[in-house]
DNA sequence: AATATATTATTAATATGTTAATTAATTTAT
DNA sequence: ATAAATTAATTAACATATTAATAATATATT
């Protein structure tokens, strides 16, 4: 059962579940699932972000991101724009309600950031982030395309 | 936006995005999802699981295992068994139809598993992989407690 | 033994993932 | 210019994740 725990996917999973929750304590404060904070962090930075980049960007598959989009607009954090030049584009943009949680939440989540990378030291860090790197420059995501 | 793409989250979903579909490729060509797989995977090793257990091994939480273990025995993959010393708990073991996917579907995903392995030098996989066991050594998992 | 507490599995409610199909709009090829 | 192919967003159907609550059984306390 060894080989199957300590596989790749596997420790990439284990990986996720020790790291995430923290964040996601953080994101709960503030009435946010992961992933709309993670639409949300893009939008803090880009004024008007495509959908399917939103989902490049994100990781989130489009017809997941429907969804998300959909919620964060009820709460009016975020509004859908079509465009002109190409009515089959729908671009986002946070709202100013929505911008305004950028400063609430985003010290908290640098803050558990650095707590957690300062859990590991800078060459195990850095070898990690490396082999991270060279597995995903090698193939080419499907899921999101 | 590079800091939010290259944060340690973000590389762990884009791994697990790049690594994954090859697998799940295998998975769907015998009718098993991935945490399917996944279940079955232990039983073909332990002859008898607790649910408990099962869902610590494979990652599932609890209640998601409940209904992957209701499909996998209505397709007489796995069957429940009631302990007969502790009544609260439930054994999941393969039927003989679930243990004769074994010999068809672990070769293929062996296979696949040595070509991914083989996309990084033995070194970066070391590092990879030493960097992930650290970053779960020093916390503790949450979601599947 | 009786009550309180803890544990295992399950259910419930909502959000998201996965894959395929659909719709509307755009581009390409004829 | 028009039919065919392509693209962006969405819908659909099903499976799983997340969190909280519940039911049944077991253990600990008094």
């Amino acid at each position: 059962m060894q080989e199957f725990e300590q596989s790749l996917p596997m420790m990439l999973y284990r990986a996720l579940d020790t790291v995430l929750p923290r964040f996601r304590q953080i994101f709960a404060e503030f009435g946010l699932t992961e992933t709309q904070w993670r639409v949300l962090r893009v939008l803090w930075e880009y004024d008007s972000v495509t959908l399917k980049t939103l989902s490049s960007i994100t990781l989130i598959p489009a017809p997941s991101l429907v969804g998300v989009v959909d919620r964060l607009a009820q709460q009016s954090l975020v509004i859908r724009i079509r465009d002109d030049n190409d009515r089959r584009q729908v671009s986002i943009r946070a709202t100013a309600r929505g911008k305004k949680l950028e400063a609430k939440v985003s010290p908290k989540v640098e803050q558990a950031y650095l707590e957690l990378k300062s859990s590991l030291s800078p060459q195990t860090w850095r070898a990690l982030m490396n082999g991270l790197s060279q597995l995903t420059a090698s193939e080419q995501m499907t899921t999101t395309k």
